[in-house]
DNA sequence: TTTACCTTGTGAATGGGTGCACAAGCTCGT
DNA sequence: ACGAGCTTGTGCACCCATTCACAAGGTAAA
């Protein structure tokens, strides 16, 4: 694929891998690297990486690899690392207040530039720096900032509430940690993160191992402690 | 699929939402759901929840739908939510406070039941209710408790020396948010979150959209932004 | 120049997941 | 008792992604 086509989703999920494995090599450091050590930087495998990076018209050199600042800008490039996307925090808890503090958000071209919380005490002050707006003020907020990206990280119950204000003021982007299912427009693009659903695919495995190796293999223990809201 | 067969990943991946969406269902409500209902619960489509819990084994009943209590029940059976994995949270940063303190994880059966960091200040005090011990104290915290999950919220440099220390006490299951690929047997079990990896997915979107509306579709723009780091 | 060696780029096979479409089967009203 | 109406369970076709395997193409040493 020489040409810009279209990238499949989960190359583009991979590509930020790509380029946080490149870290491994100076800026400026003329490296080369080949596709089984950029793999083994990114946690997948060599055969992966060169489609992948096929589909970005990017080209290594056969039998020497790909050149890591060449490669880096190609890959930025595709990703759109070059522009700088502001975040609102929708909710400062504990959640919204370690993200707010986040470095790495910064670092990768995503500064948060404000934040947005109900709580009287918190509205018109500033949190580790960060200024904090009533719900109100989001539209004058993102306006001036030129907001590209909302966080919800909110009580569930106010999840589609910030929802609806966000895409109300023109955010396209948005990120929730809410633990429910948020109604947007097709033109949004919302990413969800549920930790506690995470966990439970955890749970999932955990509990298929401890089967096996535990003399509980029936399942009696696992049905007297759900009784109660079990079947009639 | 009648019997307990092998369940697809992406099965399970959704079990957990569907057991979120059945919460709109008071417990002992001797309600039904049809597949379509829950569908909308889970944000999915109703193909697919038929699909899933047809590996469960549950069976619905043609014509009603399923019994509400019925599947919440088999769905906690299969993800072993019955039983109680107690975590340990690694690193008390900004990140590792706020997961320390996630309210919905103890509400799903993961409650945090001790916290690690090398600062000695922290160390040997509570940090919100939660007991913080040294990295040497971490294999008896694990006897002790019984703990079954790791969350790793440290600077990326220490992440996998707390990934080592975490496989020798015993843990089997791992969720890290630490920005790099983590090497562990392959027995243990590994999900790696990455926020400012996602932020970038987001980013994609973003930029793409933007380049068609905007007047800079040559991407000149973007190459004078990159050029520092650009190839020679 | 030629040869040995290395790594990319990609056709093709494979596998997993998704969603349609419909038969099977249950309930309820008549 | 029977038919209308609804919802499940699933065979099947499709699509996307992964992985293999190898030809194409480059380097470097003799």
């Amino acid at each position: 694929m020489n040409s810009i086509g279209r990238i499949p989703d989960a190359t583009v999920a991979r590509l930020p891998l790509y380029l946080r494995g490149l870290d491994a090599f100076p800026v400026g450091g003329a490296a080369t690297v080949s596709s089984e050590e950029l793999a083994a930087l990114a946690g997948v495998n060599a055969a992966k990486v060169r489609k992948d990076l096929s589909y970005l018209g990017t080209y290594g050199t056969r039998g020497v690899g790909y050149d890591a600042d060449f490669l880096r800008f190609e890959i930025s490039r595709a990703l759109g690392v070059a522009n700088t996307w502001p975040i609102v925090v929708c909710g400062m808890g504990n959640l919204g207040r370690a993200l707010a503090n986040h470095s790495g958000f910064a670092e990768r071209g995503f500064p948060v530039v404000a934040a947005i919380d109900t709580d009287p005490e918190k509205i018109g002050v500033e949190i580790d720096g960060i200024a904090v707006y009533g719900p109100a003020a989001l539209a004058s907020v993102v306006a001036k900032h030129d907001v590209a990206v909302g966080i919800i990280a909110t009580p569930p119950e106010a999840a589609q509430g910030t929802a609806d204000r966000l895409v109300d003021a023109g955010i396209t982007s948005i990120m929730s940690f809410a633990p429910i299912v948020l109604t947007v427009p097709d033109d949004v693009d919302l990413r969800a993160v549920d930790l506690a659903t995470e966990l439970q695919i955890l749970g999932f495995h955990l509990h298929r191992s401890r089967l096996v190796s535990g003399a509980d293999v029936s399942g009696d223990r696992e049905r007297d402690l759900l009784v109660g809201e079990g079947p009639v």
